[in-house]
DNA sequence: CTAATCCCAACCTAAAAGGTCGGCATTATG
DNA sequence: CATAATGCCGACCTTTTAGGTTGGGATTAG
């Protein structure tokens, strides 16, 4: 149960392409160097980013990537999930079909739970928030 | 960013050993048969919460497994913790000195509210709530 | 002694993580 | 138009982890 660096980096060039305004696009070369980010690891990233509507890439010699909606609009929990899939931590908890024992599982009930805390945690901070570096509480 | 199987059959276990009381060991394989679990493998997950100090053994005819204290006082938390190792999801959370950018990081705080959120729900949790299918909130 | 149990080290296979590489498509600029 | 900077994409690679299995040894009640 740990975050994947391609989670992690994710995240950080979000960060960065929200605190580095929307004038005009922002290269990927750019991010790379700044956050420190392998380039072709990166490209992966953003691939999933955009597939997920995130960002919007312009190609060509002054294209990059910007932001797809402004940085209110997009939730922590909108990039994770854009990278990692569903953010459900077993299967049983959205598909009770998964589990032959379902319906008795007292376990399934702490999954449930952990869901929800993690849900609640990262759809709750949007990236404006954290260029604001004011985490709502 | 998924629980393993480790986990999910550990805290079953634990919680079938909740069930059964506490009058005599329950032999591995019981366990085993009755909640699905692959024995060879279930004898591993067993050796680890042991030396978590969560269960304990008694070897010979009529041994077997027994939790190491009430179930009230065992909360999911610790067996997560006792098969997974700390529950923290990213390097730079507990340990300062993981990242050089630590201090100006913007996503190091996501992360740690995701720490205090997935520590909080499951170490809110014990197995006797688990067991009276009755769980806090 | 025997059979049921726990204990333990070594091994195995498949999948995922974390990247890399090479080439093509697009487009502003000279 | 030629060029160079960019994004796009499929194939590949290596290391680690997940999820086990195997084979044997140590204990102990009957």
């Amino acid at each position: 149960m740990r975050i994947s660096s391609r989670c992690e980096y994710g995240l950080r060039a979000m960060v960065y392409l929200a605190a580095r305004g929307d004038e005009r696009p922002v290269p990927l070369p750019e991010i790379a160097a700044e956050e420190g980010i392998p380039a072709p690891f990166l490209e992966r990233i953003l691939a999933r980013l955009r597939e997920g509507g995130l960002v919007k890439a312009t190609r060509g010699v002054t294209g990059g990537y910007q932001l797809a909606r402004e940085s209110a609009g997009i939730a922590v929990g909108d990039i994770v999930t854009a990278l990692e899939g569903p953010l459900s931590l077993v299967g049983c908890v959205p598909d009770e079909e998964a589990c032959a024992r379902a319906e008795s599982c007292a376990s399934r009930v702490v999954w449930r739970r952990l869901d929800e805390a993690i849900s609640g945690a990262l759809n709750g901070i949007t990236l404006e928030d954290l260029t604001r570096e004011a985490v709502p509480r």
